[in-house]
DNA sequence: AAAAAGTCGTTTGTATACGAATGATTATAT
DNA sequence: ATATAATCATTCGTATACAAACGACTTTTT
Protein backbone atom coordinates (compact mmCIF):
# COMPACT_ATOMS: atom_id res chain seq x y z
CA UNK A 1 0.00 0.00 0.00
CA UNK A 2 1.50 3.15 -1.23
CA UNK A 3 1.26 6.67 -0.24
CA UNK A 4 -0.10 6.27 3.67
CA UNK A 5 2.22 8.76 5.36
CA UNK A 6 1.24 12.11 6.60
CA UNK A 7 2.61 15.38 4.65
CA UNK A 8 4.50 17.28 7.28
CA UNK A 9 2.25 19.81 7.39
CA UNK A 10 -0.32 17.17 8.73
CA UNK A 11 2.63 16.42 11.10
CA UNK A 12 3.27 19.81 12.48
CA UNK A 13 -0.75 20.37 13.14
CA UNK A 14 -1.08 17.01 14.63
CA UNK A 15 2.13 17.92 17.42
CA UNK A 16 0.36 21.22 18.10
CA UNK A 17 -3.01 19.68 18.94
CA UNK A 18 -1.42 17.12 20.89
CA UNK A 19 0.78 20.35 22.97
CA UNK A 20 -2.43 21.65 23.23
CA UNK A 21 -4.16 18.53 24.61
CA UNK A 22 -6.95 18.39 21.32
CA UNK A 23 -5.44 15.85 19.02
CA UNK A 24 -8.13 13.12 18.38
CA UNK A 25 -7.32 11.01 15.14
CA UNK A 26 -10.08 12.40 13.00
CA UNK A 27 -8.32 15.48 12.07
CA UNK A 28 -6.59 12.99 9.87
CA UNK A 29 -9.48 12.55 7.64
CA UNK A 30 -11.59 15.14 7.73
CA UNK A 31 -8.50 18.04 7.47
CA UNK A 32 -7.95 15.60 4.55
CA UNK A 33 -10.85 15.46 3.01
CA UNK A 34 -10.97 19.00 3.12
CA UNK A 35 -7.43 19.77 1.20
CA UNK A 36 -8.53 16.89 -1.36
CA UNK A 37 -12.06 18.55 -2.48
CA UNK A 38 -10.48 22.18 -2.03
CA UNK A 39 -7.29 20.66 -4.65
CA UNK A 40 -9.60 19.57 -6.96
CA UNK A 41 -12.14 22.74 -6.72
CA UNK A 42 -9.55 24.91 -7.47
CA UNK A 43 -8.22 22.82 -10.27
CA UNK A 44 -11.92 22.33 -11.91
CA UNK A 45 -12.67 25.84 -11.77
CA UNK A 46 -9.37 27.03 -13.43
CA UNK A 47 -8.63 24.77 -16.15
CA UNK A 48 -11.81 23.37 -16.87
CA UNK A 49 -14.81 25.56 -16.00
CA UNK A 50 -13.29 29.31 -16.69
CA UNK A 51 -13.51 28.99 -20.55
CA UNK A 52 -16.82 27.84 -20.14
CA UNK A 53 -17.88 30.66 -18.26
CA UNK A 54 -18.90 28.44 -15.25
CA UNK A 55 -18.15 28.49 -11.18
CA UNK A 56 -17.98 25.25 -9.33
CA UNK A 57 -21.57 26.04 -8.42
CA UNK A 58 -23.18 26.92 -11.55
CA UNK A 59 -21.74 23.69 -12.42
CA UNK A 60 -22.92 21.65 -9.60
CA UNK A 61 -26.45 23.53 -10.41
CA UNK A 62 -26.11 22.46 -13.90
CA UNK A 63 -25.54 19.32 -13.07
CA UNK A 64 -28.21 19.09 -11.05
CA UNK A 65 -30.31 19.59 -14.14
CA UNK A 66 -28.52 17.61 -16.27
CA UNK A 67 -29.53 14.31 -14.25
CA UNK A 68 -33.06 15.10 -12.93
CA UNK A 69 -34.25 17.81 -16.17
CA UNK A 70 -36.54 20.37 -14.38
CA UNK A 71 -36.63 21.42 -11.53
CA UNK A 72 -38.23 23.90 -8.89
CA UNK A 73 -35.91 26.41 -7.59
CA UNK A 74 -36.22 25.86 -4.02
CA UNK A 75 -35.11 21.89 -4.43
CA UNK A 76 -32.60 23.04 -7.17
CA UNK A 77 -30.70 25.29 -4.62
CA UNK A 78 -30.87 22.55 -1.75
CA UNK A 79 -29.54 19.59 -3.86
CA UNK A 80 -26.78 22.05 -5.26
CA UNK A 81 -26.20 22.82 -1.57
CA UNK A 82 -26.05 26.54 -1.74
CA UNK A 83 -28.74 29.05 -0.29
CA UNK A 84 -31.51 29.76 -2.43
CA UNK A 85 -30.97 33.72 -2.55
CA UNK A 86 -27.39 32.33 -3.84
CA UNK A 87 -29.23 30.11 -6.88
CA UNK A 88 -30.91 33.46 -7.97
CA UNK A 89 -27.00 34.97 -8.76
CA UNK A 90 -25.70 31.37 -10.16
CA UNK A 91 -28.94 31.37 -12.65
CA UNK A 92 -28.86 34.70 -14.08
CA UNK A 93 -25.00 33.84 -15.27
CA UNK A 94 -26.40 30.51 -16.45
CA UNK A 95 -29.23 32.03 -18.47
CA UNK A 96 -27.13 34.70 -19.61
CA UNK A 97 -25.23 32.11 -21.20
CA UNK A 98 -28.10 29.97 -22.43
CA UNK A 99 -27.05 26.86 -20.18
CA UNK A 100 -30.64 26.96 -19.10
CA UNK A 101 -33.53 29.18 -18.18
CA UNK A 102 -36.41 29.94 -15.98
CA UNK A 103 -40.04 28.66 -16.86
CA UNK A 104 -43.51 29.69 -15.32
CA UNK A 105 -44.69 27.14 -13.09
CA UNK A 106 -47.97 25.34 -14.43
CA UNK A 107 -50.34 26.09 -11.31
CA UNK A 108 -48.43 28.33 -8.70
CA UNK A 109 -46.90 31.66 -10.30
CA UNK A 110 -44.78 31.87 -7.53
CA UNK A 111 -42.73 29.28 -8.12
CA UNK A 112 -40.33 29.29 -10.87
CA UNK A 113 -39.13 25.70 -12.45
CA UNK A 114 -35.65 25.50 -14.01
CA UNK A 115 -35.03 23.65 -17.29
CA UNK A 116 -31.89 22.65 -18.91
CA UNK A 117 -31.11 23.96 -22.28
CA UNK A 118 -29.79 21.74 -25.50
CA UNK A 119 -26.95 24.09 -25.08
CA UNK A 120 -26.51 23.11 -21.80
CA UNK A 121 -26.87 19.72 -22.11
CA UNK A 122 -24.13 19.70 -24.78
CA UNK A 123 -21.70 21.33 -22.33
CA UNK A 124 -22.52 19.08 -20.05
CA UNK A 125 -20.89 16.27 -21.78
CA UNK A 126 -18.27 18.39 -22.92
CA UNK A 127 -17.13 19.53 -19.09
CA UNK A 128 -17.88 16.75 -17.49
CA UNK A 129 -15.82 14.42 -19.41
CA UNK A 130 -13.06 17.48 -18.76
CA UNK A 131 -13.86 17.38 -14.77
CA UNK A 132 -14.33 13.60 -15.11
CA UNK A 133 -10.63 13.04 -16.03
CA UNK A 134 -9.35 15.10 -12.66
CA UNK A 135 -11.41 12.21 -10.69
CA UNK A 136 -9.83 9.69 -12.64
CA UNK A 137 -6.33 10.94 -11.90
CA UNK A 138 -7.07 11.65 -8.29
CA UNK A 139 -8.04 7.98 -7.21
CA UNK A 140 -5.27 6.41 -10.46
CA UNK A 141 -2.98 5.80 -7.50
CA UNK A 142 -5.47 3.41 -5.56
CA UNK A 143 -5.49 -0.02 -5.76
CA UNK A 144 -9.27 -1.66 -6.08
CA UNK A 145 -9.05 -2.41 -2.26
CA UNK A 146 -8.33 1.14 -0.95
CA UNK A 147 -10.82 2.72 -3.59
CA UNK A 148 -13.51 0.04 -2.47
CA UNK A 149 -12.36 1.25 1.02
CA UNK A 150 -12.12 5.11 0.56
CA UNK A 151 -15.43 4.65 -0.82
CA UNK A 152 -17.24 3.08 1.85
CA UNK A 153 -15.62 5.30 4.45
CA UNK A 154 -16.99 8.36 2.61
CA UNK A 155 -20.64 6.83 2.42
CA UNK A 156 -20.55 5.69 6.07
CA UNK A 157 -19.62 8.81 7.33
CA UNK A 158 -22.13 10.62 4.83
CA UNK A 159 -24.95 8.24 6.10
CA UNK A 160 -23.78 9.33 9.78
CA UNK A 161 -24.32 12.66 9.71
CA UNK A 162 -27.17 13.09 7.73
CA UNK A 163 -28.69 10.68 9.69
CA UNK A 164 -27.47 13.25 12.56
CA UNK A 165 -28.55 16.02 10.85
CA UNK A 166 -32.00 14.89 10.33
CA UNK A 167 -32.78 14.46 14.29
CA UNK A 168 -30.93 18.22 15.15
CA UNK A 169 -33.17 19.90 12.25
CA UNK A 170 -36.69 18.44 13.24
CA UNK B 1 -19.43 -3.04 7.53
CA UNK B 2 -21.97 -1.20 7.54
CA UNK B 3 -23.74 1.71 5.43
CA UNK B 4 -21.42 0.64 2.39
CA UNK B 5 -24.90 1.21 0.07
CA UNK B 6 -24.87 4.23 -2.67
CA UNK B 7 -27.33 6.98 -1.60
CA UNK B 8 -30.68 7.52 -4.03
CA UNK B 9 -29.23 10.97 -5.15
CA UNK B 10 -25.48 8.80 -6.11
CA UNK B 11 -27.64 6.04 -7.76
CA UNK B 12 -29.73 8.29 -10.17
CA UNK B 13 -26.93 10.09 -11.10
CA UNK B 14 -24.79 6.85 -12.14
CA UNK B 15 -27.80 5.91 -14.19
CA UNK B 16 -27.92 9.47 -15.86
CA UNK B 17 -23.98 8.93 -16.77
CA UNK B 18 -24.42 5.98 -17.77
CA UNK B 19 -26.87 6.83 -19.91
CA UNK B 20 -24.69 8.86 -21.56
CA UNK B 21 -21.41 6.51 -21.47
CA UNK B 22 -19.83 9.14 -19.06
CA UNK B 23 -19.85 6.62 -16.14
CA UNK B 24 -16.39 6.06 -14.21
CA UNK B 25 -16.20 5.22 -10.84
CA UNK B 26 -14.43 7.85 -9.71
CA UNK B 27 -17.37 9.37 -9.53
CA UNK B 28 -18.14 7.68 -6.39
CA UNK B 29 -15.58 8.98 -4.46
CA UNK B 30 -14.68 12.12 -5.20
CA UNK B 31 -18.57 13.61 -5.34
CA UNK B 32 -19.20 12.19 -1.77
CA UNK B 33 -15.75 14.14 -0.36
CA UNK B 34 -17.50 16.96 -2.28
CA UNK B 35 -21.09 16.13 -0.37
CA UNK B 36 -19.19 15.23 3.28
CA UNK B 37 -16.86 18.64 3.27
CA UNK B 38 -19.74 20.38 2.07
CA UNK B 39 -22.08 18.83 5.00
CA UNK B 40 -19.01 19.39 7.60
CA UNK B 41 -18.35 22.87 6.15
CA UNK B 42 -21.96 24.53 6.74
CA UNK B 43 -22.99 22.61 9.46
CA UNK B 44 -19.82 24.59 11.25
CA UNK B 45 -20.05 27.69 9.91
CA UNK B 46 -23.78 28.18 11.10
CA UNK B 47 -23.27 26.29 14.25
CA UNK B 48 -20.06 27.16 15.72
CA UNK B 49 -18.16 29.54 13.66
CA UNK B 50 -21.33 31.83 13.66
CA UNK B 51 -21.39 32.92 17.44
CA UNK B 52 -17.68 33.42 17.14
CA UNK B 53 -18.03 35.87 13.94
CA UNK B 54 -15.94 33.47 11.77
CA UNK B 55 -16.24 32.59 8.52
CA UNK B 56 -14.79 29.01 7.21
CA UNK B 57 -11.76 30.89 5.88
CA UNK B 58 -11.47 33.00 9.02
CA UNK B 59 -11.15 29.60 11.22
CA UNK B 60 -8.70 28.20 8.59
CA UNK B 61 -6.57 31.19 8.82
CA UNK B 62 -6.39 31.36 12.08
CA UNK B 63 -5.76 27.75 12.30
CA UNK B 64 -2.70 28.06 10.37
CA UNK B 65 -1.56 31.36 12.90
CA UNK B 66 -2.73 29.02 15.83
CA UNK B 67 -0.13 26.47 14.48
CA UNK B 68 2.49 28.10 13.00
CA UNK B 69 3.17 31.59 14.67
CA UNK B 70 3.78 34.40 12.58
CA UNK B 71 3.78 34.06 9.24
CA UNK B 72 3.67 36.35 6.28
CA UNK B 73 0.71 37.09 3.86
CA UNK B 74 1.80 35.40 0.77
CA UNK B 75 2.85 31.97 2.61
CA UNK B 76 -0.50 32.28 4.72
CA UNK B 77 -3.08 32.37 1.94
CA UNK B 78 -1.44 29.85 -0.09
CA UNK B 79 -1.30 27.63 3.38
CA UNK B 80 -5.11 28.72 3.89
CA UNK B 81 -5.82 27.61 -0.05
CA UNK B 82 -7.14 31.18 -0.69
CA UNK B 83 -6.21 33.79 -2.74
CA UNK B 84 -4.23 36.64 -1.82
CA UNK B 85 -6.82 39.35 -2.34
CA UNK B 86 -9.09 37.45 -0.35
CA UNK B 87 -6.16 37.02 2.34
CA UNK B 88 -6.72 41.15 2.35
CA UNK B 89 -10.54 40.84 3.13
CA UNK B 90 -10.36 38.11 5.44
CA UNK B 91 -7.40 39.66 8.27
CA UNK B 92 -9.74 42.81 8.19
CA UNK B 93 -12.38 41.03 9.61
CA UNK B 94 -10.33 38.72 11.76
CA UNK B 95 -8.05 42.08 13.21
CA UNK B 96 -11.69 43.68 13.72
CA UNK B 97 -12.59 41.13 16.18
CA UNK B 98 -9.05 41.57 17.51
CA UNK B 99 -8.48 37.64 16.50
CA UNK B 100 -5.07 38.78 15.17
CA UNK B 101 -2.72 41.72 13.93
CA UNK B 102 -0.77 42.83 10.86
CA UNK B 103 2.69 43.19 12.00
CA UNK B 104 5.69 45.68 9.69
CA UNK B 105 8.29 42.87 8.74
CA UNK B 106 12.01 43.40 9.78
CA UNK B 107 14.19 44.14 6.78
CA UNK B 108 11.19 44.68 4.54
CA UNK B 109 8.69 47.22 3.96
CA UNK B 110 6.78 45.70 1.23
CA UNK B 111 5.95 42.61 3.63
CA UNK B 112 3.10 42.25 6.18
CA UNK B 113 3.11 39.45 8.48
CA UNK B 114 0.45 38.29 10.61
CA UNK B 115 0.46 37.54 14.38
CA UNK B 116 -2.05 36.06 16.02
CA UNK B 117 -3.54 37.73 19.56
CA UNK B 118 -4.07 35.94 22.99
CA UNK B 119 -7.87 36.72 22.04
CA UNK B 120 -7.00 34.72 18.72
CA UNK B 121 -5.60 32.32 21.10
CA UNK B 122 -8.17 31.38 22.94
CA UNK B 123 -10.66 31.45 20.86
CA UNK B 124 -9.10 28.60 18.88
CA UNK B 125 -8.95 26.35 21.71
CA UNK B 126 -12.25 27.05 22.40
CA UNK B 127 -13.52 27.05 18.54
CA UNK B 128 -11.62 24.20 17.88
CA UNK B 129 -13.08 22.00 20.42
CA UNK B 130 -16.05 22.68 19.12
CA UNK B 131 -15.70 21.89 15.42
CA UNK B 132 -13.51 18.71 16.11
CA UNK B 133 -16.98 17.69 17.96
CA UNK B 134 -18.74 17.55 14.04
CA UNK B 135 -14.98 15.69 13.18
CA UNK B 136 -15.39 13.13 15.69
CA UNK B 137 -19.13 12.43 14.79
CA UNK B 138 -18.43 12.18 11.32
CA UNK B 139 -15.90 9.23 12.13
CA UNK B 140 -17.82 7.57 14.97
CA UNK B 141 -19.21 5.14 12.98
CA UNK B 142 -15.79 3.90 10.84
CA UNK B 143 -14.42 1.11 12.46
CA UNK B 144 -10.63 0.51 13.27
CA UNK B 145 -9.87 -0.97 9.86
CA UNK B 146 -12.35 1.19 7.62
CA UNK B 147 -10.81 4.92 9.59
CA UNK B 148 -6.96 3.20 8.59
CA UNK B 149 -8.54 2.64 4.79
CA UNK B 150 -10.34 5.49 4.47
CA UNK B 151 -7.46 8.10 5.89
CA UNK B 152 -5.15 6.26 3.73
CA UNK B 153 -7.26 6.12 0.09
CA UNK B 154 -7.35 10.54 1.37
CA UNK B 155 -3.62 10.67 1.91
CA UNK B 156 -2.59 8.54 -1.08
CA UNK B 157 -5.17 10.98 -3.40
CA UNK B 158 -4.04 14.11 -1.93
CA UNK B 159 -0.60 12.77 -2.65
CA UNK B 160 -1.01 11.82 -6.35
CA UNK B 161 -3.02 15.09 -6.87
CA UNK B 162 0.03 17.16 -5.35
CA UNK B 163 2.50 14.95 -7.03
CA UNK B 164 0.64 15.82 -10.47
CA UNK B 165 0.12 19.55 -9.82
CA UNK B 166 3.54 20.11 -9.31
CA UNK B 167 4.47 18.78 -12.84
CA UNK B 168 1.82 20.51 -14.48
CA UNK B 169 2.71 24.33 -12.32
CA UNK B 170 6.55 23.76 -13.21
C1' DA C 1 23.73 56.32 -7.80
C1' DA C 2 20.19 56.43 -11.21
C1' DA C 3 17.26 53.54 -14.13
C1' DA C 4 15.10 49.26 -14.98
C1' DA C 5 13.15 45.17 -13.50
C1' DG C 6 11.17 42.51 -10.06
C1' DT C 7 8.28 41.66 -5.92
C1' DC C 8 5.25 42.85 -2.30
C1' DG C 9 0.12 43.65 -0.29
C1' DT C 10 -3.77 46.16 -1.56
C1' DT C 11 -7.43 47.92 -4.52
C1' DT C 12 -10.74 47.24 -8.19
C1' DG C 13 -14.47 44.90 -10.61
C1' DT C 14 -17.26 40.97 -10.96
C1' DA C 15 -19.28 36.75 -9.18
C1' DT C 16 -20.55 33.91 -5.50
C1' DA C 17 -22.47 33.19 -0.64
C1' DC C 18 -25.44 33.93 3.30
C1' DG C 19 -29.51 35.54 6.34
C1' DA C 20 -33.05 38.80 6.72
C1' DA C 21 -36.40 41.66 4.71
C1' DT C 22 -39.50 42.26 0.75
C1' DG C 23 -43.23 41.86 -2.53
C1' DA C 24 -46.18 38.81 -4.96
C1' DT C 25 -49.09 34.96 -4.74
C1' DT C 26 -51.73 31.25 -2.55
C1' DA C 27 -54.03 29.13 1.37
C1' DT C 28 -56.65 29.49 5.50
C1' DA C 29 -59.70 31.61 8.76
C1' DT C 30 -63.76 33.85 10.17
C1' DA D 1 -65.97 37.43 0.95
C1' DT D 2 -62.34 39.43 3.29
C1' DA D 3 -58.90 39.61 6.36
C1' DT D 4 -55.04 36.75 8.09
C1' DA D 5 -51.51 33.59 7.62
C1' DA D 6 -48.34 31.00 5.02
C1' DT D 7 -45.21 30.36 1.13
C1' DC D 8 -42.54 31.43 -2.82
C1' DA D 9 -38.35 33.75 -5.46
C1' DT D 10 -36.09 37.89 -5.32
C1' DT D 11 -33.69 41.92 -3.33
C1' DC D 12 -30.67 43.90 0.07
C1' DG D 13 -26.51 44.36 2.87
C1' DT D 14 -22.32 42.33 4.10
C1' DA D 15 -18.55 39.09 3.62
C1' DT D 16 -15.94 36.08 0.92
C1' DA D 17 -13.47 34.83 -3.60
C1' DC D 18 -10.80 35.51 -7.75
C1' DA D 19 -7.73 37.71 -11.48
C1' DA D 20 -5.87 41.79 -13.05
C1' DA D 21 -4.27 46.34 -12.27
C1' DC D 22 -1.99 49.31 -9.01
C1' DG D 23 1.31 51.78 -6.00
C1' DA D 24 5.01 51.18 -2.83
C1' DC D 25 9.16 49.21 -2.09
C1' DT D 26 13.46 46.31 -3.12
C1' DT D 27 16.78 44.40 -6.08
C1' DT D 28 19.48 44.37 -10.11
C1' DT D 29 21.71 46.55 -13.85
C1' DT D 30 24.63 49.83 -15.71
Amino acid sequence: MPHKKASGAEKEAKQHLISVGLYGKSVSIISNAFRLTTIIRNYAEKEVFKEYNLSFSGFVVMWVLWVWDDMETAKLAKDAGIAKSTLTGILKTLEKHKYCQRVEHKSDARRVVVRISETGKKLMEEVFTKYHQIEDLAISELSECEFENTRDGLRAMLHTLEKNKAVNQE
